[in-house]
DNA sequence: TGCACAAATCTTGCATACAAGATACCAATA
DNA sequence: TATTGGTATCTTGTATGCAAGATTTGTGCA
């Protein structure tokens, strides 16, 4: 158990959905789950922070990434650049290569029957990367995996309505296009795709709303509404993470 | 100075051709030269190896990265389809947004006027991350300062014939169509320009010679031709690292 | 001279100790 | 009751120590 699997098993769950932007991360937390010492952890946590998946507030601890809506808008035009350009500059797919395609949607089909949330929202995002590996560019795949873990964060993030099952379908006609060797509707469908799931963010929604359980839990019942001041009192409370980091890291194991 | 001084340090010296690939980056050589302890080197050499500038073999050492052919082949796929792409999404650029870019162009100019081969080196590279924020989004212009150090060691690497001139006039020209509004001519100029630099790799050469300096500090006069086994003994000698740390890492200082 | 083997040295891998800043908690006071 | 100040606790920041593998060097031998 180096710092790299720390790290991969924590880019993991952010892409299953697993941990919440904003959640966590503390050393000492991170060390007794893997067994380790603090020293690898930061290693770990060094690394996605260079990859721009966490970042550390000096002396409070390691957090995931919150994005902006600017960085979200970055994220979206990047992953749409990239992924557009590398269907665009790819030769011609061979069996082998859609034969893995296939493969992974049929995965993806059995997540969604299935109804795992984690693993569906793994799988929806991981095809992308799976695209960029089948196009022949490792460089940009990994690259990729990293954009995709931030819209993930950021459809966490601004209450994705996005529907996985659509989602899906959109998968299956890309593939369909790059087997007819269609390029240019194939590039035409990704750009819409994606354009799909970013229109689907509530952008100007409160930005993650760590109160909505508690909030929703304790609000008033509808004719009771003698007292007002009480829930101002409770979007007051403070909270040092959305859930209990017990709660969030068990995700990693 | 911490670790993510000392990261951008090394990357610097790299854009500057001053960090051949396979450089030694010794923990202990780059703790006395930021005066700090081997944890702090070891953090920026781990976020580095985490956006794959540097790479560690097991209890032997850092070093730099020496990209294979494949590698290259992605990493100028990688940058070609970013910056096009950027350049094709892009709306219309600004009056100071433009101002910036020029100012960019005539520190280029300088640079090659007082041959500065490290400054040089630099703002060529700098360029494209500098047309990156200037298109708007910050998280490609990072990715591509990673890409452009890959595609920069990857010139020291192959031996690069490329002429500095010709490729800050290719900066001027591509400048001049997005004046114009001429987004189309843009991006079929950098296109170009970027397939220049590939094209200028002697791909098939041997890739870097470790002993260049030495072959040529120790090469017999050109009277003295006595004794041409030697030179072909000093040939065979082993040496752990292209040069001495203490030469290169002086780079960063 | 050439080769095999062992010791010394060099380098990273990992854990731990301690410092220092940030936060939370609690009591005292107006 | 609300606020302020101080203390305890929690968390990261950094250095250091030691273990272990890799490499080099040195030595003895044929």
């Amino acid at each position: 158990m180096n710092s790299k699997d720390i790290a991969d098993r924590i880019v993991e769950a952010i892409l299953a959905q697993k941990l919440m932007p904003g959640a966590r991360l503390g050393e000492q937390a991170l060390s007794m789950l893997f067994d380790c010492s603090r020293t690898l952890v930061r290693e770990a946590l060094m690394q996605l922070a260079a990859r721009g998946i966490v970042q550390v507030s000096s002396r409070r601890g390691w957090y995931v990434v919150q994005p902006s809506k600017t960085e979200a808008r970055e994220a979206f035009e990047a992953r749409r650049v990239i992924e557009t350009g590398l269907i665009r500059s790819a030769g011609t797919m061979d069996k082998t290569t859609l034969k893995r395609l296939k493969q992974h949607i049929q995965q993806e089909k059995t997540a969604l029957k299935q109804d795992d949330v984690g693993l569906r929202s793994f799988l929806l995002g991981d095809f992308h990367v799976c695209l960029a590996e089948c196009l022949g560019n490792q460089l940009l795949a990994d690259t990729l995996r990293d954009f995709t873990a931030r819209t993930t964060l950021i459809a966490m993030l601004y209450q994705s309505s996005h529907d996985a099952v659509k989602s899906c379908q959109e998968h299956i006609e890309i593939v369909q296009a790059l087997e007819r060797g269609n390029k240019e509707t194939a590039e035409q469908l990704m750009a819409e795709h994606i354009g799909q799931v970013q229109s689907a963010l509530k952008i100007n929604a409160a930005p993650a709303d760590p109160l909505a359980e508690l909030r929703l839990a304790l609000a008033p019942m509808s004719a009771a509404r003698a007292s007002p001041p009480k829930t101002v009192r409770i979007a007051s409370l403070k909270t040092p993470s959305p859930t209990s980091p017990s709660t969030y890291l068990g995700a990693l194991l």
